[in-house]
DNA sequence: ATTATTTTTTAGACTCATCTAAATTTATTT
DNA sequence: AAATAAATTTAGATGAGTCTAAAAAATAAT
């Protein structure tokens, strides 16, 4: 069986709205998510449940059966690899790499991307922070958790983001904070539950608790 | 303006079908060379008029334009980085690099080919002796010769093959002749102008004239 | 529990790239 | 140069993916 490209889209897209617990994606979301028509998403859905890789019951969304989960995470394992290599080998950076990513994830061969895999040294995270499922699409659970729901003045390992936009990637990397960096919070303050961290020998950054509910991270030694 | 995938794949065929001799690419040779029927290629063609990639008339065959050919060249550059890719860093065999960069020469990005490019060293020859076009669409032009028009017993470079196919392509590497390799032409039989050639220790190896027509060479020391 | 609102689906139309079958033009034979 | 063959184009149809507008179902509000 063959999957276009749009197919492949709409997966990934359902994939990413659907929560862990088993509640249908609904059209809408889909529809503002892939940014077209609710109609069209409609008559897409009909076509993918055809193909056995949703399931899907008329105004109660949609879930992908296990078929269409192992092409959703094959597509996310592809571009996670693709966004590694582009910043490990070709330098871009990480606010560079997700549209050219969302190319490349299309690209069809396996043996591509088992060598692309090795290549780049078997890695299991992206450059944002992201998970790259293996082979057999198992997720290596790394457990982190948002900056605002550490409540303790310790050393912070920064590992990954939840909000991916661009400009969010741009104003981290102009406070001097990359994947993998160390940082210390200085002051928790009690009256908004901003932050105040210092990056290296960096001044004091302010975050505010927004920004910082989009900040994963890891508390060092745990 | 954008060009879809599609029309990236005629302009690319009437490229490769152009003769240095100002003849129009035959609708036929297109269908053939395509395997689409000789009507959606008058249909596609029409289309790539009115963007002004190609020269067309009625019966008479297309030609490319300024624009369309920058677009050709740019096309194979990128399908020749990326078989460079495939087979340098991440040791896939020549016949198996084809089918793949078919799929990444479509891939968008300026960016990601000038770092791609880079990242190789600015190779000037892809793995199967081709040319691979610079930022500005000029090739080095490597003057080569079909090993049949070697008269002489001369020590030899290998450095390109005609027919592309990967029976053929198999073939050479069965019998260890590689891209840059040297060997030796040993006789040449006068009664079918087949070649009897050395490469390396190994026996000597019989190459049918018409085989030999397919192999590109340089004479050492010329 | 009716009404109003939102969400989702249906119906019909459009574009892109393709096809088949028929018509037309060009090239080749005799 | 007329007849035949080959190449090319036109005309009309199809499937994929999208759209708008209208109908139907589900949800929320009074």
């Amino acid at each position: 069986m063959t999957i276009s490209l749009t197919e492949e889209n709409y997966i990934k897209a359902i994939f990413y709205k659907s929560n862990s617990n088993n509640i249908g994606v609904s059209t809408n979301s889909l529809s503002n998510h892939l940014k077209n028509k609710a109609s069209s998403v409609t008559d897409m859905l009909k076509k993918l449940a055809d193909k056995k890789l949703i399931r899907y019951k008329k105004y109660k969304g949609v879930l992908l059966t296990l078929k269409g989960e192992k092409i959703a995470i094959n597509i996310i394992r592809k571009h996670r690899l693709w966004e590694v290599f582009l910043m490990e080998k070709l330098n871009f950076s990480w606010d560079q790499v997700h549209d050219i990513a969302e190319q490349l994830e299309h690209i069809k061969s396996e043996e591509l991307i088992k060598r692309l895999d090795s290549f780049l040294g078997k890695p299991t995270l992206d450059p944002h922070g992201d998970p790259i499922p293996d082979e057999k699409g198992k997720f290596n659970e790394t457990k982190s958790i948002p900056l605002n729901e550490c409540k303790i003045l310790k050393e912070i390992i920064f590992i990954g983001v939840k909000n991916h936009t661009i400009s969010f990637l741009k104003y981290l990397t102009s406070i001097g904070l990359g994947i993998g960096d160390k940082f210390k919070i200085e002051a928790i303050n009690d009256f908004d539950n901003s932050y105040q961290i210092k990056v290296k020998k960096n001044n004091l950054v302010f975050i505010s608790n927004d920004l910082a509910s989009n900040i994963l991270i890891k508390i060092k030694n745990e």
